[in-house]
DNA sequence: CGCTAACCGAGACGGTACGTCCAGTCTTGCT
DNA sequence: AGCAAGACTGGACGTACCGTCTCGGTTAGCG
């Protein structure tokens, strides 16, 4: 979970690290983000901001671009994905609904901002990827497969390309319109594209 | 079309701007972006692999990102829209392939890196949107209109909708996701989608 | 009198050269080295003042310091030594008193800059030396020599190191001190001087 | 004696000035100096020398001129004045023949360098008028002054013109002539001027 | 209870890019 | 041919910021 720079010297031998500075940097991180394009945000001020040195960035995460991530994180990991209730199609409805809330409001500024950086960065695109969207990804996939198993949908349908047209159009608004996002709009997409399969061949 | 500073001083006088100087140096900056992350690249080396001096850039371009933006229309522009012909679905059946194209291989990653940019420069963004997404936006949305009023598509068809939904699953590959966007996946997509919509209600 | 760049063309061939814009940007130039340190003039504040291209100063002067050198030429030569009158000591005593005044106001502040800047450019030090001080020193040389004819001054005077010992002093009031290089200094060190070296053996 | 930028922030906190690069800068800032105008010398270049960022330059020093002023006064101060010995104008004279020492060889062309750069700037004026001039003409002024007490010279000496007499001679070959600033030079100067004054009335 | 390892804040440092400015040259079309 | 307008090369300027470093000082737990 936390970006250990070091394989573990001794176990616990000298003064621990400092929780109350490692949170200080993740909000404070976080809190520029929301307010200001991410190339505009330096080191210094993220350090200033929480009383920290910028030495103690640079000991506990490898660049500043991972300290914005973990910020992320820090927000979203602390509002997990609700479980599954009911059935599949219907929990894949909520968590879509649960995206699309996600993708409005400044969480909403903090995700195109994130998913504009990973197109830049190797390093953070690959901690993006396995951190964040795989293991949502993942999950969503396991719906549709038991949706399908409950006969909720054709056996013919193509889970990738089913999940990405749904998520597609919110990324579209996220990135490129000025549009809301909001429950209407999450729920048309989503009963237009389960309309769609459902009914093919 | 160019990006003028200035509002017209006159006609024509002093010497002219060098038009072997502009082009050459949207070549440079296109290659760059083909080549490397936009956050890498410098005007140092653009001006130099140009044969060009930066006072030059900064004469005609505000900053470096504007640059860029010019450098992906030059290429942009001079492969423009095929007009339209057949039906109008049928004309925006190519139009979506062509879309798809321009996402993959290196245009597809100069385009990423493009949108990337957008959301960390908010007069960057406003020039994206208003020479690049909004005149093919417009088309696009006339092209559904005239589809509906030859019924092609239903009159209920939300214009606006119908289009994310098509266009956002290309953009999510783009974006997230290392799998192809080839000529099966984008008309997979079409395809499901006017299904989808041609058979709601 | 002029610096002229090319070895004359052609006697008459074309449009001559404009006088007014050689008198304007002489002008202009004079006005800007009385305002401000030299360092911060630039050729193109001084041709716009002038109402001039700056090609035209490069047409007609190597660079902007020998411009700036034939602007305080162009204000000192039209004020020429006054001739020679009455005994050669008390001719010298007048030159000394107008290398006072031209050392005092404005023209003190531009004649601090000249000197300032032959300093550092070689070209502009051997123009300077041959177009103001040589001339200058050549007739007052040529004056303590009459003075010493004349039995005015006693023949072992070493006629250089009696002149720097008289302007001397008013050159370091110029260039290091606030204080006034009025009638009476000059008359001081005049004095002085005269005493000393007619009284030396 | 520093060119301290910040009001003493506290006493030692945070990694201390490197000594190192501080003697490195002033060292490569002299060098060349000694070896080039002025004006064609970049803080780059100084800084390569020295084999530090230009930055460290920046973050001591106010602008490139200042640098200089300390790199002069960084050889000066490291052979300050000899201490008096002997008679008032015993002692004067000494000094006078290392003022005329300093206005020889490299030592001379620097001294010119920097007599004129205070031409043209105000502050660095302020800075060597306080750090160089006022002090030593502080002691030679005390020096007349206890000549006349003790009856070398006549009580109706004007220190200030004395002074400037004896030095201007200096200062004018030091800046417009290439006659040499010898012994023989500065001491038959000063004897005559003190022979004048001394016979004065 | 004192030792000692690892922490921490402050802030200087090398390196590098930025965008501005200017000198001096060059290229138009007009006079 | 002279000239105004103004684009151009080359390169210095001073600022900003990243990631590293060196201090002095702090905070645990082991002895």
């Amino acid at each position: 979970m936390k970006a250990a720079k070091k394989t573990a010297p001794s176990r616990t031998l000298g003064r621990p690290r400092s929780e109350s500075s490692r949170v200080a940097l993740l909000k404070a991180a976080y809190g520029f983000v929301k307010a200001r394009p991410v190339g505009s945000i330096s080191t210094v001020e993220i350090a200033r901001k929480a009383g920290v040195s910028t030495a103690t960035i640079y000991r506990w995460w490898p660049n500043k671009e991972a300290l914005l991530l973990d910020a992320f994180l820090y927000k979203t990991d602390s509002a997990p994905l609700l479980k599954a209730k009911g059935s599949p199609l219907g929990s894949l409805r909520e968590y879509v609904l649960q995206v699309g809330r996600s993708f409005t409001g400044e969480s909403g500024i903090v995700a195109a901002r994130l998913l504009a950086a990973i197109q830049d960065n190797a390093t953070l695109r690959k901690e993006f990827l396995e951190r964040v969207y795989s293991p949502r990804d993942k999950e969503f996939r396991a719906m549709v497969r038991a949706a399908i198993r409950q006969r909720q949908l054709p056996a013919s349908v193509n889970v990738n390309v089913f999940l990405e047209t749904i998520f597609g159009p919110l990324l579209l608004r996220l990135l490129l319109r000025q549009e809301p996002i909001d429950r209407d709009y999450v729920l048309t997409v989503f009963k237009q594209v389960v309309a769609a399969y459902r009914r093919a061949q």
